[in-house]
DNA sequence: CACGGGTTTAGAATTAGTCTAAGCATAGAT
DNA sequence: ATCTATGCTTAGACTAATTCTAAACCCGTG
């Protein structure tokens, strides 16, 4: 859990900085897919001095390198999500959450049919509610 | 093209007015899956009195009537989709425009295979470019 | 130590969307 | 035609998310 974080943003073209490996730490760790503000709030326990637009220009830049990617949940909240390989998502209707569906999960067929548009990618959105027993963060 | 949006509206549970048939014959006939700014912009050409707060007011009220759907796209933006049928979406990346996909012409298998996710409906996003064919609006 | 490039900062600016309070419009009763 | 209750519309204030700006900072090099 305590990796090298400078070295990582560094192998991806990030110059690595204080700012950037704590954000980087917390970010590219967890699971909850956070909003931006939910990353400057978690990352200033540990930096308090972090200012709001260094976390934002960070996480910009490491969807650019393609560390982190970005994507819109229903009330227009953009939010981060470390698993970079490909993966479905699933909303919980009634909490908001995000969990992540594996790719094998689901199967799509007859992209190849689409005519005019030529897919360079594609991901699922399932929506519904989570089964009362097995409930757990995500 | 020139249809009775009042009756329309009455039909769904809306109390129509003059504001609400004029947005109404602009979202409920356009492929551009617009934002609310759009909408607003192309409805005060027909009639300039009306307000930001009238068009997203009538906006939330269809959907809720279940006239129009919205949903998120990729920056942030809440689009809105007169197609309230099932159907998946192709977004541009090149220019961010949305298309809308049949519902028949993607095939989604595994969704009862899930888990712990109980689903209620689902889409697939696809992102691409255009076949520089044809290209026209959407 | 001075320089220069890139980084960080606080706060201003922008943008999308909602709220508010007052004015208006309309249907139904008279 | 008038009254009234209800609900609609309005302009502008407000809020929240994000980006921009301009100054300050840091650090390796000469």
């Amino acid at each position: 859990m305590n990796r090298d974080f400078a070295g990582l943003l560094k192998e991806h073209g990030v110059q690595p900085s204080a700012q950037r490996a704590a954000v980087a730490s917390y970010v590219l760790t967890t699971a909850e897919h956070p909003t931006a503000e939910t990353v400057w709030s978690r990352v200033k326990k540990h930096f308090p001095m972090i200012s709001r637009a260094t976390v934002y220009n960070t996480l910009n830049l490491l969807t650019r390198k393609g560390l982190l990617r970005q994507f819109v949940l229903v009330d227009g909240k953009t939010v981060f999500d470390a698993n970079v390989g490909n993966h479905h998502h699933f909303i919980d209707k009634k909490t908001g959450r995000i969990y992540d569906i594996p790719w094998d999960a689901l199967e799509v067929s007859r992209l190849e049919s689409l005519g005019r548009f030529e897919v360079s990618d594609y991901h699922v959105v399932v929506r519904g509610r989570l089964k009362s027993s097995a409930r757990r963060r995500g």
